[in-house]
DNA sequence: TATTAAATAAAAATAATTATCATTTAGGGG
DNA sequence: CCCCTAAATGATAATTATTTTTATTTAATA
C-alpha cells in the first residue's frame, strides 16, 4: 500500500497534514462521509484545519482522481475514495451506504450501454431500500 | 388520459391553479427540469407564482406520488412526473438528462436485488457519458 | 353567499458550498 | 540549513438552493 505523501506528490499536490489527514480518513471508512462529517472526524487531531479546507481537499481530489463524490439524495454529497465506479445501497430507514460489488452487474451494464447511442464513462446504480439490520429489527418489534 | 385537477382531487390536494401549472408543465416535457426551471418556465402565464410555491408543491408531489425528485450531482435537484423507477443518461457536455427504458435491465436489477439482504424499494441508474448528439458533433470539428 | 381551513406570495431564515483575502507554509534553490 | 515564493490554509463573507414564516388570498363546502 502506497503512502499517502506519495499519492499526493504523484498527482502533483503538495504535500500537506491536512491532505493527508482528508484522504487517510477516507481509505479508513466505508461510511461515504460527506464535508462536514469528515471535518468533524478529524477535529480532534487537526484542531485548526477550517471546513472550507475540508471542501477545498475534497474538490482537488475529485479533480485529480483520487475520490468520487456521490449523491444519494440528501442535502449534502458523500464522498468516497473507492474511485471506480461501483453500485451502492442506500437503506431508506438509517440511511446508511454501502457498497455493492457486483461484477455481474457491472457486466451487464457494459453489454448494454454497447447497445445505446451513448457513450457511457460511468454508471452510477444506487438501490434504495431496507437494509437487513433494519429489516430484522424491524419484524422484531412487530 | 385523466384531467390534472382530478387527478389532484383524487390526491385529497385542494385544485389550484399553480399545482395545475406544475403537474402539466411536468407531464409536458422530457427535459427533468429543476425548480428554477420550472419556475421560469411557467412565469409567463403565471406571472403571480413564486418561486416558494414551486418548491412546496413539488414536495407535497412528492410525498404522494406524483413526482418523483432526481440528483444527477449537479447543484440542484430536477423533477420527474414518470414516478415509476427507470434509469436515465446524463450527457456530461450538454447536461441533456434523457429517460433510458431497458426492460432487460429491470428484470436483471430484479434478479440480482434478490440475492442482497437487503428490501429493495427503487433503484436509480445514472449513465453518465456523451450523448450521441455531443459525440458526433466533437467527431465533426476534429 | 359566507365561512374557514388551507394555499399563496413575499420575505426572512437556513444549510451547503464557494469565493475572498490576509496569513502561513511546503518545497526548491542557494 | 535558510530564504524565497507560489501555493495552501483559516477565517469570514458571499452565494446558491431550499425551507420557514407570516400576512393575505382563495378553494371548497355548507
Ligand atoms: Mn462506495
Ligand atoms: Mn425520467
Ligand atoms: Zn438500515
Ligand atoms: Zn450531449
Amino acid at each position: 500500500m502506497k503512502a499517502t505523501a506519495q499519492i499526493l506528490k504523484e498527482k502533483g499536490l503538495k504535500v500537506t497534514p491536512q491532505r493527508i489527514a482528508v484522504y487517510n480518513m477516507l481509505l479508513n471508512t466505508t461510511e461515504h462521509p460527506n464535508a462536514e462529517t469528515i471535518y468533524k472526524a478529524l477535529e480532534p487531531t487537526n484542531p485548526t484545519m477550517s471546513l472550507a479546507t475540508v471542501y477545498k481537499t475534497l474538490d482537488y481530489f475529485k479533480q485529480l482522481g483520487l475520490v468520487q463524490e456521490l449523491n444519494v439524495g440528501e442535502g449534502s454529497s458523500r464522498y468516497d475514495a473507492v474511485v471506480k465506479c461501483h453500485p451502492h445501497t442506500v437503506c431508506i430507514q438509517c440511511g446508511k451506504v454501502r457498497d455493492l460489488y457486483l461484477e455481474e452487474l457491472t457486466e451487464i451494464h457494459k453489454k448494454i450501454a454497447e447497445e445505446l447511442d451513448f457513450e457511457v464513462r460511468c454508471e452510477q446504480l444506487i438501490l434504495y431500500g431496507i437494509c437487513g439490520k433494519c429489516r430484522r429489527e424491524n419484524n422484531e418489534n412487530s
